[in-house]
DNA sequence: ACAATTTCCTAGCGGTCGTTACAGAAAGAA
DNA sequence: TTCTTTCTGTAACGACCGCTAGGAAATTGT
């Protein structure tokens, strides 16, 4: 590995520049991100950003993936380790409390805000990101329909709409960081979230 | 009234073509949504658009003040009519269940999802919308503080609290409406949202 | 040293942005 | 009619948009 190509070495780290520009992109937007904006943020001129990623498309594609990876995966570490639907989501928004009023990062979720305005052009970007969130809230919708379907959650639940809730407090926050709520304000708003789900059955002992 | 002025007489009605603004700014937000695309939706030239109504932003402020009287009025009508906080915010999530998400118009809500990204230029228009719904979320906050206050809802509430919970999950439907959510589905989104709400003292009757 | 290869910088492409100057058209006033 | 006033359509302004051609610079292979 690391065998060293010929030419003209490149003088940026790719993947620091990935992260300003993740950075930027999160904090204004598809859109309202321009290029010069990206290769000020990057400190890489225009070519050598087209060389490197491809077009704005391309670019904000893999920025989607690593802010998924990187600043995203707080979401899908708390689904896996907690035993149960409501545990999981109970600390995935206690965590996004914290995680989208960071003050060393832009407020709010990429995933969530980066694309809610676009024109024409921009139409399958606009998907891409619906598609994430669509698939997000079907995770939570099964990870409650087996809670169900175990006993763990009472037979009444709608899975659907719990899922669907769930979201909607999640883009809520995200929106209320964006609008500068801090994290202990996000925190109440958590707790007071978690009052609509059902309580676990404690089983027959 | 209605006196006859000197010189040309306009050729559209201002009124329709502010309709017709709103719907556009609604749909597609406030940077995504260009002149040329006003005057096209507005059936107006750009002269004509800048006569009557000023730049984009002065035209885009009246906007905001045209949506609010005529398609957020369910809100203040709600919080109005109804009795106490917990059944104003109720009826208020019921009927944005179904604005949220009527075919004959765009969906979500214009003051939520118009200026969510924006660049540097914009950021006063952004304020203003910030300042309308933070004022959304003191107004419920008051009315939350009065009940509270009159032994309806128990002492233990944070108003603020609870306030700003019932902001993002307004928010949360906004955007779950924009990404294809039915009203139906929002409707039960809404009732589970209640779920969160503590429920009011009957009084010692 | 010299060729081959890859990246970097400058400069500019065509297109769209918000906005406006200008001249012609349509009304009331004299 | 003629003047004044206001609106309308054409056409264009400078600035910025995403994107790229072309040549200089920096490295490896021979």
């Amino acid at each position: 590995m690391a065998t060293r190509t010929r030419g003209r070495p490149r003088s940026f780290d790719r993947e620091t520049a990935l992260e300003q520009a993740t950075r930027a992109f999160w904090e204004h937007g598809y859109e309202a991100t321009s290029i010069a904006d990206l290769t000020a943020a990057m400190g890489i001129g225009a070519p050598s950003l087209y060389a490197a990623f491809g077009d704005k498309r391309t670019l904000f594609e893999e920025v989607v993936a690593y802010y998924i990876e990187h600043y995203g995966s707080f979401i899908r570490r708390a689904m896996a380790e907690e035993p149960t639907a409501r545990s999981g989501v109970h600390r995935v928004l206690r965590e996004a409390a914290v995680e989208y009023a960071r003050a060393d990062l832009p407020t709010g979720c990429l995933v969530v805000s980066a694309v809610t305005n676009y024109q024409e052009s921009a139409h399958e970007v606009a998907e891409g990101l619906r598609a994430v969130r669509h698939g997000n809230v079907r995770a939570v919708e099964a990870r409650v329909a087996a809670d169900v379907a175990a006993g763990v959650l009472p037979a009444s639940v709608d899975a659907g709409a719990l899922a669907r809730y769930t979201g909607a407090v999640i883009q809520g926050m995200s929106q209320q960081a964006r609008d500068g709520a801090s994290s202990a304000e996000l925190a109440a708003v958590a707790e007071l979230a978690m009052g609509a789900w059902p309580a676990e059955l404690t089983g027959p002992a």
